[in-house]
DNA sequence: CCATGCTTATTAGCTAAGCTAATTATCGTG
DNA sequence: CACGATAATTAGCTTAGCTAATAAGCATGG
């Protein structure tokens, strides 16, 4: 392997992480095989299962999404009996949205595919190319959640 | 910054690097101030800007994208002006399709939108962790393409 | 030498995701 | 308590993706 990389200028370490990025992201949107659930669907259902209750605007912002387009996901996503809305406590306008036990259900098996798939990728890494992604992914989550 | 990520186990390594993308690649699509393309539009135009003429199934092979979904995509790109589309010169059936001089200003104005958002968030790191991201990018890159 | 089958591109028709603008209902405050 | 702000939804648009069906050209076997 080339052993560029040593004091890599920031715009030309930009084009070469983009590029890893878009075409990774690609890959991994692929590895979809169970659910017939869409990324957003996915990420959606993954917050609430975290964050356990959460109103339709928090879930917009969260996934940086326009309001309108948070109904329309959450319309499907009912649909299929994977979430669940409930009247606010205090405030009559807001909504309150939940996984349902079989929308917490798909989580664990798309989170268990997605994995799967890096995992695979993963394997023929050596180990100290495995302590470099380690350690990037630590950096990329750092900057990935910036300016929230 | 806590010093986990030494011999990580390839799941966990596999969960942590899959979010980082996830985001990234999110917050990357929305980096798309000029020129109002979209992520595949671009994808193809920079593509075409690389290669230099193309058929549209080569393109769909290349985007990992059915034929008639590349189809709309240069039907787009053509009505503005980006692309445009000639006889292939020995198999009647096949269409080459090239960037226009237009087509390939957007490819590197776009790129260097997208760069300098990166490159931004990137200043704020050390020299160090720039250096383990330009070696993770590598392996990503590596890892991304494999399977072709 | 030509009929038949394969490949390329496109069209038609569907679903999902994203947006803005407009509506409806509720909250809070002056 | 009226009126402005906020939450959610509805309506209507564009883009992207898919499969199935068409149309045209290529190539080959009899």
């Amino acid at each position: 392997m080339a052993v560029v990389s040593k004091r890599m200028t920031p715009a030309a370490l930009a084009a070469m992480l983009g590029d890893a990025i878009t075409r990774l992201g690609r890959r991994q949107r692929q590895a979809r095989p169970v659910g017939e659930l869409t990324q957003n669907q996915i990420s959606v259902l993954a917050g609430l299962e975290l964050a356990g209750a959460l109103t339709p605007r928090e879930l917009a912002d969260a996934e940086r999404v326009q309001p309108p387009t948070m109904t329309k996901i959450l319309a499907r996503l009912e649909e299929r009996g994977l979430i669940q809305r409930s009247p606010h406590p205090t405030d009559g306008r807001q909504v309150l949205v939940s996984a349902t036990p079989a929308g917490r259900h798909v989580v664990v098996e798309q989170r268990r595919a997605k994995d799967e798939w890096l995992t695979r990728m993963l394997a023929d890494l050596t180990a100290d190319e495995r302590q470099i992604l380690g350690q990037a992914a630590e950096i990329l989550r750092r900057i990935a959640r910036e300016g929230d």
